[in-house]
DNA sequence: CTGAAAGCGCTTACAG
DNA sequence: CTGAAAGCGCTTACAG
């Protein structure tokens, strides 16, 4: 492989004899030049097999054209379908996206953040490890470009989000389960120092109230985000005195594991016990049985955190944006 | 949000009484600097918020600190497997990783490449779309930074390239079907321009012949490779005279899609009808059945790329390497 | 449209 | 360790 020295613009002003100046316009799309000029440029930039220099362009102009996209892990479906929001919105504004995977790991957040910094993206969008520690808390609000928060907030950082209403989105599930004659209902899954376990569970407690029915805490057991997790978590609570009859789930990964862990147990979730999801992810109508689950909308989060995003970038003195989307129940043979 | 003027290492420099030179160094890492001057540069750095501006530096020093990963779905596990291995050799190695999805579109692919290219990567992982275009293969051609080919190789580029033996992956599969006792299999999804399909094919094809078995181009069923190919796929080649006992997919996508539709026909996979996929997913072994199928080592293939990307960016003159994984048949319920 | 100069924030190379 | 200069490939601003 040879290695040739890059073709500058330089050279292409040199090529096509006009001044560097005018190439660079050209570069940019200015309208302001002859037809017959430009076309002249462009073939000598073809010929030499120029490459634009974004790099360069940015930094002198201290500008960005790239954002920094970060996930817990890519293999929950949940981001997958947010990064393709994401990426849909992005990438037609002209972005192109760093991608970082924390595995909800609070080190790795800091370490990404740093990173992305130091490549000079134009903006963060950050979806925040589940347990963030003070000093993380600290890395983000000392972020000083663009910077969206999604999926989950973080106390006392007050900028731009996009999320669902959990509290919402569980109270929708468990009175679900509550009118199916669901007396014993659990709640599985998550860690409960985020806050997008908080509001589960307060949509949870408050559809219990409603109905008259006393919040049993031994039937709420928080785990992993995983399908182990899952699994681990229904052992738990099935083998006690007074087992419950129907699972709400922190979402279809770990209803998904509710399930196998289940079905080892020589249960079948949706005839022997009721279970209940949240994300409505790609998966969910494809378990067995179907999973009645709420839908998140990760999609929609992602190209609405994007759009936000670019806003804030163009315009960084406009209020700070909440985006609530309102969740849904889907109901299928699980429950 | 008030825009605070970036501190450079000349601020720095300032700040702690000694050099820009010095300075530099000491971000750099050099250990030729004085402990003492060294804990006073890194205080200044600390004091005034200093981010190391990496684009700078390596405009100066002709490096990259990026690398581009571009494949065809996230929503695919497959890729979503890849992208964890790429990622975690990749990131401890250093680099920052520019993610692009094609959604199988050629000229999304050279539109990602050229920006990849213009922000000055410093080496590209490709995962090609199935179809390459003669333009899109100049393309590729044309790029003169390090590149890896994974998952699909394109003809007539020679470049690094890691993938499994998808022939001997589909044989696998097809020999086992032929144990059981099937003699009509149907080979469904996939598409007929692509090195993969072609290999399995190819695969699919000798085991049938070592058997004995004719070739019934009937049973052979191209489609997307989604789940709703899968679908699709299975009702083309049910409803006909004689249909298949068995179905040997393109991937697990597929044949989750193929169960669905299985289902819908009101038939059983695994008891009337054999399903076998490829590429052995995290959710394989928990569709309803348990999916035998191939596994593709999609993580591993994702890191041993990046170890190629990694080499060839340190050495350019080395030979082109090419790396086959040897696929391996989990056997599970649904055949 | 041209031309010459300055600068984005670094590294490099070198004399001291 | 310091200091001064040059340069990576662009854009900016300005006089002509």
């Amino acid at each position: 492989m040879t290695h040739k020295k890059r073709v500058t613009l330089q050279d292409v002003a040199n090529h096509a004899g006009v001044s560097r100046a005018t190439a660079s316009l050209i570069v940019r799309g200015s309208s302001k030049i002859a037809e017959k000029t430009k076309q002249k440029v462009l073939n000598s930039m073809h010929e030499l097999g120029y490459v634009y220099d974004r790099v360069a362009a940015n930094m002198r102009s201290q500008s960005s054209s790239t954002v920094g996209l970060i996930i817990t892990d890519i293999a929950n479906p949940f981001y997958a379908e947010l990064l393709r929001g994401v990426h849909h919105s992005l990438e037609e504004a002209g972005y192109t996206v760093f991608l970082g995977t924390t595995f909800d790991s609070d080190m790795k957040q800091e370490q990404l953040i740093s990173r992305m910094l130091e490549h000079r993206v134009g903006g963060i969008i950050l979806c925040p490890v589940s347990e963030s520690s003070g000093n993380s808390i600290e890395r983000v609000k000392a972020i000083d470009i663009p910077l969206v928060l999604a999926v989950r907030e973080i106390e006392n950082v007050s900028c731009d989000y996009v999320g669902i209403d959990y509290a919402v989105g569980a109270q929708m599930a468990v009175n679900h389960l509550i009118h199916r004659g669901h007396r014993r209902i659990a709640f599985l899954g998550g860690t409960s120092h985020s806050t997008a376990w908080k509001e589960r569970r307060s949509g949870y407690c408050s559809a219990l109230k409603q109905a008259g029915l006393d919040i049993d805490e031994t039937l709420i057991v928080e785990s992993p985000v995983t399908r182990e997790g899952g699994m681990g978590a229904i052992r738990k609570v099935l083998f006690q005195a007074n087992p419950p009859t129907a699972v709400f789930c922190f979402n279809d990964l770990v209803a998904h594991g509710v399930m196998l862990g289940l079905n080892d147990a020589g249960l079948k979730p949706g005839q022997d016990l009721a279970v209940v999801g949240f994300d409505n992810n790609n998966e969910a109508p494809l378990y067995n049985p179907p999973l009645t689950t709420v839908s998140s909308y990760a999609r929609l989060i992602g190209s609405q955190a994007a759009i936000l995003l670019h806003q804030r970038i163009v315009n960084q003195e406009r209020d700070t944006q909440r985006i609530i989307l309102q969740p849904e129940l889907v109901v299928r043979k699980s429950s």
